[in-house]
DNA sequence: GAAGATTGATCTATCAATCTTT
DNA sequence: AAAGATTGATAGATCAATCTTC
């Protein structure tokens, strides 16, 4: 029986179907519903949220490129892309490093923090609204814990 | 006290946003392992397994565009083009209808059925992999629950 | 050569408009 | 007019290749 490493996997279980299925399903609705909200509200897309806010808590309101590549679980093409049209609209900017000339930093913008606020009197409503409140304080909590352990 | 309806929800506890982020989250990170399983295989993405699973699980092995945009939480210009790809490559085929001149059926073709059982043989063992394996069964089982109420 | 980042080409997703049949 | 479905145009995502600096 050659068991060894993480090779090897069985197929899963009913339930483990079932949650996976249903991942995937809570997700995606969860999420196109409160995209649609953002879209009313004529705010951009939730990835530009994701940037602004991994931005400005960060030390000093900055991050390189490859670690919000790293906290957003994106690409380095798709983040260089990203970049560019956050930049184009003034909510970032680029800096050149001293100390590396390979890197450059991507920083916050007055107006990127303004648009962080603006976003979540939409977004955090939308999170209560389509997922709060369909869950009790006690079962959010465990939900939070039984997804952790995927990451 | 405007209290009616669905409006005016307010900010979300620091629960039910640990909840969502890691929703977010778990789903990025396990559909990325899975998905890179299947491309390891060289096998099509996820989308095309769904849409067969639909297709065969379906009374006479078909169904029509607008019943597979409810299922798989698509558009219909989506659909459409996602047919049109699958058909291209002989998965799928369109019938047209005797009793409504608008619609079509998008049935399963063999080697469609042939391809699902293929993917499956991949896609069972990396959910094991990536989701069973990282949770106990009661587990699994209580994630499913709490997932069901979002949906 | 490897790390950090960008670019060109291509594929997919999305928006608005269109077409046919009911 | 409404339902079912498709299409043209465009934005975004992905792949492979490239460029610069370490």
């Amino acid at each position: 029986m050659n068991m060894e490493k993480g090779a090897m996997a069985k197929a899963p279980s009913n339930h483990v179907v079932s949650a996976w299925a249903r991942l995937l399903r809570a997700r995606d609705a969860s999420l196109s519903r409160i995209e649609a909200e953002l879209k009313a509200a004529e705010l951009p897309p939730l990835a530009w949220y994701d940037v602004l806010l991994e931005l400005r808590q960060a030390e000093g309101g900055k991050l390189r490129p490859f670690e919000l590549e790293g906290r957003l679980l994106l690409e380095q093409h798709n983040v260089s892309r990203l970049i560019d049209r956050m930049e184009a609209k003034g909510l970032v900017r680029r800096i050149k490093l001293a100390d590396d000339g390979r890197g450059q930093a991507v920083a916050i913008t007055e107006e990127g923090r303004a648009l962080q606020k603006k976003m979540w009197l939409v977004y955090g409503p939308a999170i209560e609204g389509h997922v709060g409140r369909k869950l009790a304080a006690s079962e959010a909590a465990t939900l939070a814990g039984l997804l952790q352990k995927l990451l």
